[in-house]
DNA sequence: TATGGCCTTGGAGTGCACTCCAAGCAAGCG
DNA sequence: CGCTTGCTTGGAGTGCACTCCAAGGCCATA
């Protein structure tokens, strides 16, 4: 990938209202301890991404060290997300390896965002399942006095 | 894609018995084996949660065997739903000591419940935004042919 | 010139949540 | 009786995702 931006902005669509810390096109280059505080991940984790191949190929400055660019910065936030779904690395480094791979990998990419996004409501729907369970508990626990609320502990 | 609108029918407050599988009280006594087919769970699961105090103290055959009981069941339903919710397990051990602490624990368990339905609904509120950015990704895809697949890589 | 800060590397270590192992006991069956 | 099946135990091992370490390079300010 690494091809060069051609879009001017991407606030393009849904009016993504994203990243005040952004410098514009052409003066994206960020150190390590920059991404560091955007992303909230640490230097290690960050070059250890680019170790088992989550990065796509991280610029250099003239003395070796790494310069992140405003699409490194995209492509974290996705992995971000990602990440929070509960997807295992190994399965990123799969898309990314896909991405490098070129146009031809575009069914399988397209068939690893739709299981993804399967993977998503159903993790969603369980999450709205526990939340039903907890609420009721805590009902119990809100109506009750210490007594009530140790039986509180006998309903599921 | 399993479709899992919230089914009305698990309002079941101490009543209806939602598992099928359960033989009515008086007669639940179930081997590790069966509760390994119950819930999912591998026996060295169950074992190791009795271990570090995540069990309430299942009962014994005259062998020394465990035999679960319903109430087993429910509590390893609610650990389960908890689990789905990425709580550590250090977590709902101390849950699970407040409640055999008994009744004086009530407030502590109280907030327990409270912080983690908080957790649960920003858990919620992060997978419905990922889900948006992967419905965004996925409608690049599936408008796209190969180049414009492309493109969609640039999009956060 | 030296001090401090930020960065680099490969490899080793950590914490969590299991997961498995070896050795052994008890019950049921032919 | 031996065989199989199912269960028991403490402790060791596994896989994942980091997390840290030691040793050193670069460079701006004092």
């Amino acid at each position: 990938m690494t091809v060069m931006e051609t879009t001017p902005t991407r606030t393009d669509l849904c009016g993504a209202p994203p990243h005040p810390h952004r410098r514009p096109e052409g003066e994206d280059s960020y150190t390590i301890s920059e991404v560091v505080a955007f992303t909230g991940l640490t230097a290690h984790t960050l070059r250890w991404y680019e170790r088992i191949g989550l990065m796509p190929h991280v610029d250099r400055s003239h003395t070796g060290q790494r310069r992140y660019s405003n699409r490194d910065l995209d492509w974290l936030d996705l992995v971000g997300k990602l990440r929070l779904t509960g997807m295992p690395v190994a399965d990123m480094v799969r898309y990314a390896e896909l991405v490098r791979e070129g146009d031809h990998t575009f069914g399988d990419r397209f068939e690893l965002l739709e299981a993804t996004r399967r993977d998503v409501l159903t993790r969603i729907a369980e999450l709205q399942d526990t939340l039903a369970v907890l609420d009721r508990k805590i009902s119990f626990y809100a109506d009750a006095d210490g007594a009530r609320a140790y039986e509180a502990e006998k309903v599921r």
